[in-house]
Parts: structure tokens; C-alpha cells; sequence
RNA sequence: UCCGCGAUAGCUCAAUGGUGGAGCAUCCGGCUGUUAACCGGAGGGUUGCAGGUUCGAGUCCUGCUCGCGGAGCCA
């Protein structure tokens, strides 16, 4: 072959290599601008953020079409790989020829020019091919293979929680009821009630809101476990942080109390961190230019500094103390409002904190209830920008101290009998916490709304892809 | 769900209750090294929907729809 199919991410890094070479190349133009004579062509073939200069003239035997084409349309080009006079890259590709595979038309929503992400929310489909959207997505895949990684390197196996479920998991939501029942004529009990017996599986289903409980049977067995998949909540939230499907990832360690759990928090944050730092510099380097100009520093500053820690007790004295005037009271017992959250970790420390030992009535009835009677051995991980990124606990591993609590809070037994039984046999302490991938995703990347790092996001009146 | 703000050209926005404009995009023309190229010209509107006040409503009032921001719920 004479000319080498090769990839932009290729060129970009290897450039010298290729001198004087043909190469063919195929992608999308992501602008253009043209002369009388000659023109340029952006092109991005999606193996990089970064877009390639074609330069094309009067020669091409379709110099007419290539000189007017579209932003969005598709091509085959095959040309000289040589060093560009320009500033802004040192080499460039001489085209040959340009083949159009596919005109995009005119009426391409996607300009060269600078949209609202609420305008690019309405074209959830032709997003990706803008600068921020194609790295917020890439982030979010190199995100998630970090995860991964980082697990699986540990040993940590990984469990597929159901999607479908018959519980509550923990009251961490309003579920998503899915049926089989004919709506509009659902079968009755005597008493008129629907009778969710003639449901597929015999009883009522819903749709997950966490899979910790289920994946702690496992840490039973495997000793370090995750979950990582999606979860659904059927809040109707209207905020930047909140969506009605989200991703999860929720490890569960054997032998290990709220302390090795916030190690491993910690452990997994920083990972991540550098694990984008090494792979999407460029992304990184966007986001900070046109997104949020502080972000380098922050990520910078939190690998190289570890992460705070305070007891609720101590929040609550400190915000009390503060002299900040809140909209809302801080009270012992009540829930940490947005705003006392938000000043203790961007006023006062102005990186991550970890809150622990909550009061015991704000927090799930499996946490590990401490010697003062009064709180859990919990935490939440907050950051600065995004608040509450993590939310974990170390787990009641007494079974008739799990069973009175139960019963003290209201829930029925009954219907968490599997989730006792496992401590009846052999059990220990454990621990284990819930990562929002969305919101780590907005944390590394300085994008303020999660309808923005979801490709597809499903949130309140809004579901048109 | 609550509070606040908003909806005008494809996009981003302007327009004192009195003839709805600009930039970008699109189209036409010009330009031999551009970098969101540049220069000149043209086309493009049921002002979110339904009512009301007024001689006259994009502008004021009521209701609705949708969106955004904040709060609650939480990851």
C-alpha cells in the first residue's frame, strides 16, 4: 500500500516519523475556511480531542465542493504528511485527494461558533461532536476504566448487582415501580386494591437504588468486592446534581472498619485523578481554558495533599462558631444543610473532607452504631464545587444489634431476612462507601450541571432521546 | 415538590406601551497560509401557548407549558 491508514491521535504524538510519508486518513471536518485558491480543513476523526489541519488547493479535482463543505461532514483524505509554516502545528497533511463520504446539511445545528449547554441539552445526538462534550465523555470513559483498574489490581472482585429489585435497599430513594400489569385495567384484590400478585415475578418490582446491600453477601465470600452499574432514583430532583439514572460504584471491604474505608476512598480518588491527568491532558488543558479556570490547581493541589477529616460533633461546633450567617440553623441531630457543607469544604479547608460519626437518626439502619449510643460510623466525602461525591459507612455486623435497629426505625424484618442471615454465618466488620460517577466526573472535569456529563441524561420532564 | 428568573431569526442576545435589530450561522461575491480567518452584499420573524387591559402589546395583567438557577431528597 502506498498510503498508510493511520489515526490523528497517531500523528499528533509521532509526527516526525511520518515526514514526507502518504497517509490516508478519514474522520469529520469540525471547520473549515477557504480562499480563492486554496483552503483548510479541520478534521477530527475522534481517536483524540485534538483536530488536524488539512491543507487542500485548486488542484484537487473537486476543489469547488471541498472548498464549501460543511461543518459535521464526513471524509476520505489521502495526502503528504509535511511541516506546516503555521503557528499553531508543526505538521500538517497535503491532500491529494478529498473523497466526501457524506455532505452534512446546511442546516447543521452545530456552528462554528459558541453554544449554551442548555441549547446543546435539546441535541443530546450531535453534542459529542462539540470541543466540551467530546471531552467530558472521554473523561467519563477513562473514569470509569480507572475504576476498574484500580480494583481489579487490588483484587477486588466485580459483582453484577440486579437491576431489578423487590426492596427498598436502604430508603436511599423513591424507586421506579416496573410492571407487567395492564395499567389500564390492572387486576384487584377484594378489597379493589391492584394486585401486584399477578405480577411477573409474583409480587411488586422496582428498579435499583443502590446494590450495597446485595453486593455485601459477596464481600462474604470474596472478601473485597465491588459494584459499578447503573441506579435509579425516582426523586423528582431539579437540581445540577441530581438525575433520575446514574452510575455507581460501590466497593465493600472484609475486615475493615470506617477507617480503612476512607483509606480506600482516598486511594480510589487520587487514582482516578492521575489516571486522567496521564491520559486526557489535552481535555484537562480545555476544560481549565474555557470551563473552570481553577480546575488544574484543584487537582493538583488534591494529589498532592490528603484529604481532611472532621467528626460531625466537630462541624457542627465549627459552623456554629463560624460566625457565617446561614439561611439555615446548624442544630445537633439535624442534617448539614448545602451551605454548611459547601463552607466547610470550600471555605475552610478548600479541598475534600471527610465527615464522620453522624448522628445515628439521619443516617441508613445498616451502619455501625458507635460506643456512645448516639452515632453511626459513617462518612460523606465532600469537594469543593460539587459537595457530597461519596457516601459511606462501616457496616452493623451484629446480627440482633441489626435486627433491634431495624425494628426501632420501622422497618420490617421480614423483608431484609437475607441481608441478616449472612452475618449468622461467620461474621465481621466490614465497610464500604458509594461513589457518584457523574459527580467524580464533574469534579475532574470543572462541568457544573450532571445533565452535561450523561450522554444521554434522564432527569424530570426530560427523556427525548 | 417549594422559591426565584426566563422564553424574540438556526444560535447568542438587544428593542422607553408607538415601523422588531445586531453578531455568528446560511446564501452570493472578493481574497495565495488560514487558526472560532478576513472584507462586501442578500435572505431569514405568527416575539413559547391561551386569554385580558389598551386607540395601539415583544413590552402591562391572568392562566398554562417548557427551561434555567437555588432549596429539599442524595450519589
Amino acid at each position: 500500500m502506498s498510503h498508510l491508514q493511520i489515526s490523528v491521535k497517531e500523528l499528533l504524538a509521532n509526527g516526525e516519523k511520518y515526514e514526507g510519508n502518504k497517509l490516508k486518513l478519514s474522520g469529520w471536518v469540525r471547520t473549515s475556511r477557504a480562499s480563492k485558491t486554496f483552503g483548510f480543513v479541520e478534521l477530527n476523526d475522534g481517536s483524540c480531542f485534538k483536530n488536524l489541519q488539512i491543507v487542500f488547493d485548486e488542484s484537487l479535482p473537486n476543489f469547488d465542493e471541498i472548498e464549501k463543505i460543511s461543518i459535521g461532514s464526513s471524509l476520505e483524505i489521502t495526502g503528504e504528511w509535511v511541516r506546516s509554516p503555521g503557528d499553531k502545528q508543526p505538521f500538517e497533511l497535503k491532500a491529494e485527494e478529498i473523497k466526501v463520504i457524506g455532505f452534512a446539511s446546511l442546516d447543521n445545528p452545530i456552528q462554528k461558533k459558541r453554544h449554551s449547554f442548555e441549547f446543546l441539552r435539546t441535541i443530546a445526538h450531535l453534542r459529542p461532536r462539540t470541543n466540551t462534550f467530546m471531552a467530558t465523555f472521554r473523561v467519563r470513559s477513562i473514569v470509569s476504566h480507572a475504576i476498574h483498574k484500580f480494583f481489579q489490581d487490588r483484587g477486588f472482585v466485580y459483582v453484577h448487582t440486579p437491576i431489578i429489585t423487590s426492596t427498598d435497599a436502604e430508603g436511599a430513594g423513591e424507586m421506579f415501580r416496573i410492571t407487567t400489569l395492564d395499567m389500564a385495567n390492572p387486576p384487584r384484590t377484594d378489597e379493589g386494591k391492584i394486585d401486584y400478585s399477578q405480577e411477573l415475578f409474583g409480587k411488586s418490582s422496582f428498579l435499583t437504588v443502590s446494590g450495597q446491600l446485595a453486593v455485601e453477601a459477596f464481600c462474604f465470600a470474596f472478601r473485597n468486592v465491588y459494584t459499578f452499574g447503573p441506579t435509579f432514583r425516582a426523586e423528582n430532583s431539579n437540581t445540577a446534581r441530581h438525575a433520575n439514572e446514574f452510575w455507581m460504584i460501590e466497593p465493600e471491604i472484609a475486615f475493615a472498619d470506617l477507617n480503612d474505608d476512607m483509606a480506600l476512598a482516598q486511594d480510589m480518588m487520587k487514582y482516578i485523578l492521575n489516571e486522567v491527568m496521564t491520559h486526557a491532558p489535552n481535555e484537562l488543558e480545555f476544560f481549565n481554558k474555557f470551563v473552570d479556570n481553577e480546575l488544574l490547581a484543584r487537582l493538583d493541589n488534591v494529589v498532592n495533599s490528603d484529604f481532611a477529616t472532621i467528626t460531625y460533633t466537630e462541624a457542627v461546633d465549627y459552623l456554629k462558631k463560624s460566625g457565617n450567617k446561614f439561611e439555615y440553623p446548624v442544630e445537633w441531630g439535624e442534617n448539614l444543610q448545602t451551605e454548611h457543607e459547601r463552607y466547610i469544604t470550600e471555605a475552610v479547608f478548600k479541598k475534600p473532607v471527610f465527615v464522620i460519626d453522624y448522628p445515628k437518626d439521619i443516617k441508613a439502619f445498616y451502619m455501625k452504631l458507635n460506643s456512645d449510643n448516639k452515632t453511626v460510623r459513617a462518612m460523606d466525602l465532600l469537594v469543593p464545587g460539587v459537595g457530597e461525591i461519596i457516601g459511606g459507612s462501616q457496616r452493623e455486623e451484629n446480627y440482633d444489634v441489626l435486627h433491634q435497629k431495624m425494628l426501632d426505625i420501622g422497618i420490617v424484618p421480614e423483608e431484609y431476612e437475607w441481608y441478616q442471615d449472612i452475618r449468622k454465618y461467620g461474621t465481621f466488620p466490614h465497610a464500604g462507601f458509594g461513589l457518584g460517577l457523574e459527580r467524580a466526573v464533574m469534579y475532574l472535569t470543572g462541568m457544573k450541571n450532571i445533565r452535561d456529563v450523561i450522554p444521554y441524561p434522564r432527569t424530570p420532564n426530560s427523556l427525548s432521546f
